[in-house]
DNA sequence: GTCTATAACGTGATAGAC
DNA sequence: GTCTATCACGTTATAGAC
């Protein structure tokens, strides 16, 4: 349903990787959680939802993850490692820095039409500061994996000549980053196509040739 | 402290169109408040939280804005018509279109540094499902006023030569205001120099000459 | 591993005195 | 216009039975 799909079938799909150790209700549990998180904000979401969608009580939640945090900060932490897991896969099947990037803004429309509205470093942003500093620290580095590795596509793009733009990677990572954070929530409002519009713009900004 | 003060001292500065008609409560009330919604979000902040911060119970709030959604419905309002107003005065000013943009850009700055990491318009956002129609429709309406007026702008820009940037004039606003929207949620966590960074990458990104 | 029950708390909101 | 008092409700979290 979504473009280019055929570049990103293995990028992040569900906390994969470590979901396979968990029994089912673990899996479903941050399955929900994942998709509440990501379209309400922290304080958008409550045990009760998820345990709702899982047709058991919300106790049974706790059983899993004692805390709320908890419960975030695993998420956070499983994103992380799954990211730099399929980062790293991506890296190696050798495809060009466009493909590459591609592969991105695939992950960032699948999740949208998943009703995820927020990527999940950005998912905890507004309420950051009165989060324990557990979540606040996973937060970063989830962050910085995910700067860290955009700035160094587009430098290898670059360097390619694949793409054109003004600017460091780092500063371009940064500020497509933000792009995409807020780009997906005006999107969750004005519909799929702005997210469309957008990311092609942030394509033909950093010159990106096809 | 913020760059190009000169371009943007009448632009937005505290809802004063409105509140010179309010008694110094309801003007303290919508001060505080637009802090909280801009900085934490609709569900992020309460009526205890305002109260306080003028030294009185959240019970006489109540007596301004009998409902939260009341409360929040005036903010979005009031912020569409002092753009509104703010935008003619701009316009009538006479200044360029890069003037007229780098009066956006200040008033984006002024904003974060008075610890709004939200725009007025994405504030309500991840919210955006669960509100009355009342709070929705003020949030469309304030969200076309600004991409109206930024897409006019562009257009003009480009026309005089000032800009050049690919795409038509609309998507380049939604762009810019997706960017906006998302760079300073990212700034409240990576810092001030970010959102500088990234409004000097968007300038770029449309030809910006200076 | 899930349940019932319950505690502790914050929030939105109202009534009525002053 | 602000107060005290209070209500109804949802949420986080825990204890203990099954």
């Amino acid at each position: 349903m979504y473009i280019g799909r055929n570049y990103s079938i293995n990028l992040l799909t569900d906390l994969f990787v470590i979901m396979r150790d968990m029994n089912q209700t673990n899996q479903q549990i941050l399955h929900y959680a994942s998709i509440f998180l990501q379209s309400r904000g922290y304080n958008g979401f409550s045990y009760k939802d998820i345990s709702q969608k899982l047709g058991i009580k919300n106790a049974a939640i706790h059983n899993y993850y004692p805390k709320k945090e908890d419960l975030v900060a695993a998420l956070l932490e499983e994103s992380r490692k799954n990211i730099a897991a399929n980062f790293a896969q991506i890296v190696e099947s050798g495809g060009s820095a466009s493909e590459q990037l591609q592969s991105y803004f695939d992950y960032t429309l699948r999740e949208f039409d998943e009703g995820k509205c927020i990527c999940p470093p950005g998912s905890v942003i507004l309420d950051f500061e009165e989060l324990p500093e557990k979540v606040q620290k996973q937060n970063l580095l989830l962050l910085d994996e995910i700067l860290t590795w955009i700035s160094r596509v587009l430098k290898s793009g670059m360097e390619q000549g694949e793409f054109n733009f003004y600017g460091s990677p780092d500063e371009r990572a940064e500020l497509m980053v933000g792009t995409l954070i807020g780009t997906r929530q005006l999107s969750s409002i004005k519909g799929r196509k702005t997210l469309i519009r957008s990311i092609s713009l942030i394509k033909s900004d950093i010159g990106w040739k096809d």
